[in-house]
DNA sequence: TTAGGGTTAG
């Protein structure tokens, strides 16, 4: 970096700062900040001072907390919200409690409140909450805040209840987004359907859904199979947000209609995205969708369209996932070279290490091809423990091609070491030691797959074409 | 500076 190139001026390097993407950034613009003497300047302090408390890292956080020459309300609330992203509760009241009076504003009462939530502690929250109401510094904000700790904490009664009593002149749209997504997290997809019907047929003075109502809404239907509502949700919502540049709405459309079967539904979402604009888990969408649609080699195109995409502007990598994702791809359409290929370039090509899950894949992808003795050559030399998935799969392929006897017993030998608390491997013993049952529920159950794909349709054959754009 | 949303094998 030379300074004579940098744009001077703070307002360019506060833009910087806020708009930066990566932990080295961060730090050269510290380094900056610092080299030009204005490390002393509270905004550009408190805009760093966020930047590190949002990832977690608390000792450069406080480190520019106390060496701020004055400290204003911002900044006194930035370091309360930095306390709070790392767990410390109470390092948070006791901050709150330094603060001069006319700093503690309702921002603080707010992020205090959170910080607690984000404990667990919900009665130190309640707390907070409703002493910020005798001190009539509460707001949707607060309650909001409020109803989603309960959200998470899984206490939707209390939640509810609270929102109740909010009245419809206080709730907004986030106290619905909230709801919902809460209604969802516990499991109850149809309640979270229920709440978006009550905020879009509410008379009055209901407030309007945005993106994340509708990102919501549409998980919801998607864990329902409700698709015919989500189809409806997605088509009335079109004007009123404009063809969608969120990337976490595009991308629970896609999950849904990739979940549904409506593959060229799902790339038209995609395609509608504005360049760069997708992220990494649209991608990981995409792969999956692609996958789990029988579309294997229009997968592996969209993975290495996605790397070609990330290598030009350094965004999109890669991760775990991407690569469960694709394996699987593989796996279902009978990919074995690829498979092979893109699991041997994992992490020499991509950094990303493989773990147990990916070794499942692979297992599967060997063992539907008939390699059963490379499957457990694999399994064999695994650098990670084998999990009970990963054997569960080999025992299963192994029991059901004739030849597998030894694989099957090896494999059942190595579930039974496994930890007995693990649910999977216990569920496996339990079966291995009841396999006359077993035997009978793999006759029932491919029995059941002939039926099945003698009446189903073929799938849609148009082909994944990231150049529509 | 404070509240809400998305992807993962068998």
């Amino acid at each position: 970096m030379q300074p004579r190139t940098l744009p001077r001026g703070r307002a360019a390097i506060l833009r910087a700062v806020t708009g930066c993407r990566g932990r080295r950034e961060e730090q050269a613009l510290h380094c900056l900040v610092c080299k030009l003497g204005l490390a002393s300047d509270v905004v550009l302090a408190t805009a760093l001072l966020v930047r590190y408390g949002r990832r977690g890292l608390l000792a450069p956080a406080q480190r520019l907390f106390d060496e701020m020459p004055r400290r204003d309300a911002v900044a006194f609330n930035a370091m309360l919200a930095a306390l709070g992203a790392s767990g410390r509760a109470a390092d948070a009241r006791r901050l709150f409690d330094r603060m001069p009076g006319p700093d503690r504003t309702p921002a603080s009462w707010n992020t205090l409140l959170t910080c607690y939530c984000r404990v667990g502690d919900l009665a130190s929250a309640r707390a907070v909450f409703e002493a910020s109401l005798r001190a009539a510094t509460s707001s949707a904000v607060s309650w909001n805040a409020m109803v989603d700790g309960y959200c998470k904490a899984g206490r939707m009664d209390a939640a509810r209840e609270l929102f109740d009593r909010m009245g419809s002149s206080l709730r907004d749209v986030v106290t619905y987004n909230t709801m919902m997504a809460g209604y969802l997290r516990r499991g109850d997809p149809a309640a979270a359907i229920a709440m978006f019907r009550r905020l879009t047929q509410d008379e009055g003075q209901a407030p309007r859904p945005t993106a994340v109502t509708i990102a919501t809404v549409v998980t919801a239907c998607t864990q329902v199979g409700d698709f015919g509502f989500g189809r409806a949700v997605h088509l009335s919502t079109r004007q009123l947000l404009g063809t969608s540049t969120d990337a976490v709405l595009s991308n629970a459309l896609m999950d849904m209609y990739f979940k549904c079967g409506s593959v060229d539904r799902a790339l038209e979402v995609f395609s509608a995205m504005p360049s760069g604009a997708p992220n990494l888990f649209c991608w990981n969408t995409v792969i999956a969708g692609l996958g789990r649609n029988g579309r294997g080699e229009d997968a592996v195109r969209a993975f290495r369209d996605m790397v070609e995409t990330s290598n030009k502007n350094n965004e999109v990598r890669p991760d775990s996932v991407t690569f469960v994702a694709l394996l699987s791809a593989c796996s279902h359409s009978g990919l074995v070279r690829e498979g092979r290929e893109l699991f041997a370039e994992m992490l020499p090509a991509h950094g990303v290490a493989p773990g147990a899950e990916h070794y499942g894949c692979m297992v599967d992808l060997l063992c539907r091809a008939g390699l059963l003795g490379e499957a457990v050559r694999l399994v064999r030399t695994m650098p990670v423990r084998p999990n009970a998935k990963v054997l569960g799969c080999l025992l299963l392929h192994a029991r059901s091609s004739g030849d597998g006897v030894t694989a099957s017993e090896w494999a059942a030998r190595r579930i039974a070491e496994l930890d007995g608390r693990d649910g999977a491997a216990y569920g496996l013993s339990n079966l291995y030691a009841s396999l006359q049952r077993w035997d009978h529920v793999e006759r029932h159950r491919s029995g059941l797959v002939t039926v099945a794909a003698a009446s189903g349709k073929e799938p849609g054959r148009t082909s994944y074409d990231p150049h529509v754009r």
